[in-house]
DNA sequence: TTAATATCTCTAGTCACTATAGATATTAGG
DNA sequence: CCTAATATCTATAGTGACTAGAGATATTAA
């Protein structure tokens, strides 16, 4: 058995975090030892791991548990899980392309900016004035 | 004379946005009409429109906050604010590359699923078994 | 004048944690 | 076996940048 030290050193999810996880319903509450202290076996620690590993990935809370229940179903057929983790790749991507749109516009302020006094900072300029703008955003 | 209405409009940022960045002190607090509604002239219009702008960048109230303060002392030198929009650059395009990461590995795990039911879908498995992945992330 | 719309303040909720305080358990060293 | 250091416990509040809702008052158009 594995106190929540250990388990946390395990799967890199943080002592508090595994607490909030269980108060969540995402992890369920283990057993405890005499003194009242959580005793995880491998089970959770698994559970941990795939929690970990999809929030790394970026799902947040709601679509990992949607993916426990699935897991929890072995005969149930997986399209929902590929649904579910192709929603995220298409949301990564306009994330992605949009902070791509972002970073071309705040090259362009920095690039530009040759003042060398706020009042001729093109930096500052550029957040008044949205007409200095290629794009929109 | 603006109505919070109309200086929500105008700029694009919503109405109760508009009170809680005069709460958090972003923009001063504007005079009242007889019966207590806010009056807004062009002078926190234009302020306004630059705080949306930079937070349509992405950047921090924090960092709007000091951008603000900058652009009120004209004569100041503008190093400050370009370091607030490079590092902003940076920050965005660290983001980008760590987005990136995980869309290959959502898009490994996606397009290598050919299961048709949870016991043997490889969106499952991955997100299990963190040997599978390509890269650390 | 009246009905519809806008605004007011205040509080609480969102997400996914993180931090803190004060009390109790466990463990390693002597 | 005792003690000191470390780990864990619960409970509450804070983070950032808003958003939602309730119930009261103002303004505006017909």
């Amino acid at each position: 058995m594995l106190s929540i030290g250990e388990l946390s050193t395990k799967t890199g999810v943080k002592v508090p975090t595994i607490r909030y996880y269980e108060q969540m319903k995402l992890v369920t509450a283990p057993e405890r030892s005499e003194g009242n202290q959580r005793r995880y076996s491998n089970v959770e620690l698994e559970r941990l791991t795939f929690i970990k590993h999809a929030r790394d990935l970026g799902l947040k809370i709601d679509a990992i548990r949607e993916l426990l229940d699935l897991s929890a179903h072995p005969e149930q057929p997986c399209a929902d899980a590929n649904r579910i983790a192709e929603d995220h790749l298409a949301a990564t991507r306009a994330r992605i392309a949009q902070l791509q749109r972002l970073e071309a516009e705040l090259m362009r302020i920095t690039v530009g900016c040759h003042g060398d006094s706020i009042k001729d900072c093109y930096v500052i300029e550029s957040l008044s004035n949205h007409n200095l703008c290629d794009n929109s955003h």
